[in-house]
RNA sequence: GGAGGGAUGGCCGAGCGGUUUAAGGCGCUGGUCUUGAAAACCAGUGAACGGAAGUUCCGUGAGUUCGAAUCUCACUCCCUCCGCCA
């Protein structure tokens, strides 16, 4: 949520981030409304001082027997009316509130500009495609053949969008989970966390998917639960209404959870295969930080979810995000690509971003600054470390073998009985 | 699912219609004392809005009243017991 207080001094600067993203909200009502409010507040705070004052005399007077009868109807009038300020004043800031929740967060300065992802700058390459001498197949190729994905049965037993993991594919998606948990926690120093995989609408509200993406999410109850889009939304609320002292700050958080995601709209793109499903593993990180060194945070973010590659062996790409492409609630995103062989493109695995106080504020999440003083709004940041499925995808694809097997990067092999080689 | 109990500041806990600016304690911060520390003593310690005065906040939301932490209703969460269950 952006601050009404720097809207109100700095209009401009709102707009013309708003701008660069390709926003043309009209901040005119907002602020009219604001001001109306302002207004009423006052006015409802001269009539409760004066209730106040009032009902100390009628207590007063009332203890020496004196007839209070005049003042009794005078405060009766008076308290209708601080009624209907005051029922004003709520519906109008709920009125703010709402127009607020749907403002996307502004660009940070360093973000380049642009429209489409076309336009997201390249940062660096790590690796080099792997040449093949022979003809390669798809991950779904592969995956079928090998029996250990079977799409076919899924869709049977979900719907599209959907696959059931079998026997070295299912262990191997366990071994990666359990590879990246314990890189994080082990090299990285990230505390676990496994939380509910279904949440509640306020939480989804301070992360940004709701009210705006209602329909990317599944909803559970008649829309008073939602299963996890990813495990940013559990994580980020864990100090939802609450201020954290500056000492435990900056906190870093690894959670891995199922994702589950509508996909709506995204008919057409990647409709075979393991790259978009309804439902997907990955491991997240999450981190809470100070707002001063929120961007060296991120930094290390991205080169802690790199790590993940490095160690498999997996080539990628990190792009900036233009202002275009980047989701609602970012303030800047660098994505991570791995090579995918068969498109011959490099694909999302990973997607970094430093939310600045955006959640913070939706979710009312501050900390108290060393020596007291004010809460502040601390800022919150996250990234894939990395999506599972994509992962996997990777590395059917990479390692595969001219007789269809697939090699095991040496990382996970721990993980996985030792075995070199699928099957 | 059934029965009962509860929710007050960072924590514990008093208050059950009108000096409540929410008692008291713990914790925390500063000071005095001390070579230093502890103890003791003194002072200060919640949040939001506002330039300030002030206003609001005792789980949440409605209501009663001139006046509500205090009375009424609904809801949420927590605890205990029973039932069911991985």
């Amino acid at each position: 949520m952006i601050d009404i207080r720097l809207l109100r001094e700095d209009r401009d600067r709102i707009t013309d981030g708003l701008r660069r993203r390709g926003e043309d909200i009209d901040l005119t009502k907002i602020l009219r409304l604001d001001e109306e409010v302002r207004l009423l507040l006052k006015e409802s705070e001269g009539f409760k001082h004066r209730r106040n004052l009032v009902s100390d005399e009628i207590g007063e007077l009332k203890k020496r027997g004196v007839n209070t009868e005049s003042e009794t109807l005078d405060m009766r009038k008076l308290s209708q009316k601080i009624k209907e300020t005051d029922a004003r004043i709520k519906s109008l800031s709920e009125d703010i509130h709402n127009e607020l929740l749907n403002i996307p967060n502004i660009p940070h300065e360093s973000v380049p500009l642009g429209r489409t992802p076309d336009d997201n700058v390249e940062v660096k390459r790590w690796g080099s495609p792997p040449e093949f001498d022979f003809p390669i197949k798809s991950h779904i190729e592969l995956g079928e053949r090998l029996g250990i994905l079977d799409f076919q049965r899924a869709s049977r037993l979900a719907g599209s969008g959907f696959v059931l993991f079998r026997d070295g594919g299912a262990r191997l998606e366990r071994s990666i989970i359990n590879f990246m948990l314990d890189l994080h926690v082990k090299s990285h120093r990230y505390s676990e966390i496994s939380p509910p995989f279904i949440v509640n609408r306020e939480s989804a509200i301070t992360t940004g998917n709701l009210p705006k993406f209602e329909n990317d999410l599944f909803r559970v109850d008649d829309g008073n639960y939602y299963l996890v889009p990813t495990a940013e939304v559990p994580v980020t609320n864990i100090y939802r209404d609450e201020i954290v002292s500056e000492e435990i700050l900056p906190i870093c958080y690894v959670s891995y959870t199922p994702c589950f995601r509508k996909e709506a709209g995204s008919w057409g793109q990647d409709t075979r295969g393991l790259i978009r499903q309804h439902q997907f593993d990955k491991v997240e990180l999450v981190k809470f930080v100070k707002p001063e060194g929120s961007y060296e945070e991120l930094e290390k973010l991205l080169s802690d979810a790199e790590d993940v590659l490095k160690q498999l062996g997996l080539p990628y790409r990190v792009v900036t995000l233009c202002t275009g492409d980047m989701g609602f609630a970012s303030a800047k995103t660098y994505d991570i690509e791995v090579w995918v062989p068969s498109q011959g493109k490099y694909r999302e695995v990973s997607s970094c971003s430093n939310f600045e106080d955006f959640q913070a504020r939706r979710g009312n999440i501050r900390y108290r600054p060393r020596g007291g003083g004010k809460p502040r709004f601390l800022h919150t940041l996250n990234g894939s470390g990395l999506a599972v499925g994509r992962t996997l995808v990777a590395i059917l694809e990479n390692y595969q073998q001219e007789d269809g097997s697939v090699i095991i990067p040496n990382v996970l092999r721990p993980y996985m009985d030792g075995k070199e080689k699928i099957p």
